[in-house]
DNA sequence: ACCCAGGGTAACT
DNA sequence: AGTTACCATGGG
């Protein structure tokens, strides 16, 4: 396996940031190498001055799967150099270069059940041991376990997890999202409303849940989710809400706020 | 021992 | 309609 892609890489891309701000929970860097799997495909990707290599990757995967996933159509540095605020240009200095990734739906769906309550090492850990324990593919790089998998699961079979409380909620969606009463579908070509509504039927799925389930997994750019370190943001320094200029991509605007304010407290 | 973590639910006023 | 204890688990 020696095919490799290599790339020019646009204006506004970071790699680190962009699959550890917090959007993903699956990559591990070795040596300047990221490793992940996304979409049942395992890569490694690399950062140089000013291109991007993709290893065992062949054109196909890059075309259907890595393109769309590092959300590589779209213009960033058109967004950020649009912010006329000074705390997103604060944040856009420190750390240009996020992206929202273009993931899989259930991945993020169950990403996220597991994200509530909880702090992103142990998110991580729990991820890990979920595809571990029950995705297909090699060893050390296993697959993200498909909703029909767990759908076919018990609550006491999640225990090598350790993910607590959330066991009961990653069944039920998986068991929602198996038979179609939550529709995946529908979710993507409908109004974000739909969506919001739409996934909320699941148990353990509230507001938050949803939102991220919508910007990381639909690309819903204009969902907005509100965690413990955005609202302190929004106290903070948007008591009157979003600037105008982020209408449309708040959800953008978003994932370099709570980058910027998670780094500021480390 | 206490508090917090990319929250949500159920049981209260 | 708006608060509040509780939910498992692990790290600081």
């Amino acid at each position: 396996m020696d095919n490799r892609i290599e790339i020019p890489c646009p204006a506004v891309f970071d790699l680190g940031l962009c699959l550890d701000c917090g959007q993903a929970f699956r990559w591990v860097k070795k040596e300047e190498r990221w490793h992940g799997v996304a979409f049942g495909k395992a890569l490694t990707v690399e950062q140089q001055e000013g291109k991007l290599i993709f290893y065992n990757c062949t054109e196909d995967d890059f075309e259907k799967i890595w393109k769309p996933y590092f959300d590589l159509d779209c213009d960033y540095e058109k967004i950020v150099t649009s912010y006329d605020d000074e705390y997103l240009k604060a944040a856009v200095s420190e750390y240009s270069g996020i992206r929202i990734l273009r993931q899989d739906p259930w991945e993020a769906l169950c990403s996220f059940i597991i994200s509530q309550n909880n702090n992103i090492p142990r998110i991580k850990g729990i991820i890990e041991r979920l595809c571990d324990t029950f995705g297909e593919g090699d060893e050390g790089s296993k697959c993200f376990p498909s909703a029909e998998r767990l759908a076919a699961l018990s609550v006491e079979d999640l225990a090598p997890l350790r993910s607590g409380f959330r066991a009961k909620y990653i069944i039920d969606a998986a068991q929602k999202v198996t038979e179609g009463s939550v529709d995946f579908a529908k979710i993507e070509s409908m109004p974000i409303e739909f969506g919001r509504e739409e996934l909320q039927k699941i148990k353990g799925v509230g507001a938050k849940v949803a939102e991220c389930t919508l910007l990381y997994g639909f690309h819903k750019t204009e969902a907005f989710p509100v965690d413990v370190w955005v609202k302190r943001i929004m106290a903070e320094m948007y008591p009157a809400g979003l600037p105008e200029c982020t209408k449309g991509t708040e959800g953008i605007a978003q994932q370099y706020l709570f980058h910027w304010r998670r780094m500021r407290d480390k």
